[in-house]
DNA sequence: TGTACATCAGTGAACGCGCGTTCACTGATGTAC
DNA sequence: TGTACATCAGTGAACGCGCGTTCACTGATGTAC
């Protein structure tokens, strides 16, 4: 039956939604077009009316959620938020970087496109932030704490070994505000 | 037909290095046992001979790879091929931990207590050179190092503007060397 | 404002396909004598 | 050393299954009068 424009646009808006949180908890290959729909409440032979295939929803999803992604705080805060057990434990509603950028390789130009949007905004974001934290060579500084937050994200997720997981993020915490202390 | 116990451990060895590469190369997922079996010179049947599953497959393809990683020069040598573009641009015979640590959350516990001591001897390895050049805190600078080389790999493989990728790679890596002269 | 009807978002059965895995078979290997 | 035969690594057809995608249909929406 038909719905509403409302109605649709948000239907639309669930789909995104769930997407970005399977995609991030299972990957793309393991989540199916059926389990998207059936989480936001739909069946899957409407899917198409909303995207023109699978790629195409990988690609919008990786744009909408790294679009999302925001961090005002002061530097610190960031990272201690980022780099916690907490966030670790919680891929599905954690940082899209972290869940996306090893896969993304293997995905479609545009969703590459989005991907690359998207961390040169967060880049941008850093930069702005140790800028305004006095920090000299803020881009450089921005690009190295982002690979090493990101790398240590994926790596602790990694390893079934607590101890291991535990001190991956702490060390890599205490090493990234160790070098921006210069 | 029946080969020669030398032949059957020549075949199992060559079935390893071909998922090896092939899993580097498209992810677990992507690749099918019968295309890496074809890639190893035999029928997709046979597979079973070797291993018990797809997944144990995977495990000891794991354990196997990160079993050869080797890094006996010094610690710039090291980072200076580490965080090269022909390294980004060669994922197949590249570092397995790159490829690897996104997918292996959600692989078997085989598979991911093979990543932890993988991981535990790359980590023990780094902290032996760093400690012989004079850095304090090896083991603490050598999990910022491998945070940080990591994820620039999966972050400038996961762009499609090769300036931003360029720029990852070199900004990470002077970020490194920066950091480690304290 | 009220009515008639064209539009179209969503439904669910069906499709072709490739996957992991199984199994009856083949024929070279390697052992018993 | 030579022969007979049991073993078993590899073959390739076949299986059941879940996937992405299609399509005829349904019925609420929203527009024309």
């Amino acid at each position: 039956m038909k719905v509403s424009r409302e109605q649709m646009a948000e239907n639309r808006g669930r789909i995104l939604t769930e997407a970005a949180r399977l995609f991030r908890d299972k990957g793309f290959d393991a989540v199916s077009v059926a389990e998207v729909m059936k989480a936001a409440g739909l069946t899957h032979g409407g899917f198409y009316g909303h995207f023109a295939s699978k790629d195409d929803l990988i690609a919008q999803t990786v744009a909408h959620a790294l679009a999302d992604d925001q961090n005002t705080d002061s530097f610190d805060a960031f990272l201690g938020a980022y780099l916690s057990p907490s966030h670790r434990d919680a891929p599905a509603s954690g940082c899209p970087t972290a869940a996306f950028a090893s896969d993304a390789r293997r995905q479609t130009p545009e969703a590459r496109a989005a991907m690359a949007a998207g961390l040169a905004a967060q880049i941008a974001r850093l930069t702005a932030t140790l800028k305004g934290e006095g920090v000299r060579d803020a881009r450089g500084a921005a690009i190295g704490c982002w690979s090493a937050a990101v790398g240590a994200m994926i790596i602790a997720r990694a390893v079934d070994d607590p101890a291991l997981s535990d001190e991956i993020l702490a060390q890599t915490k205490a090493w990234i505000s160790a070098s921006l202390k210069v």
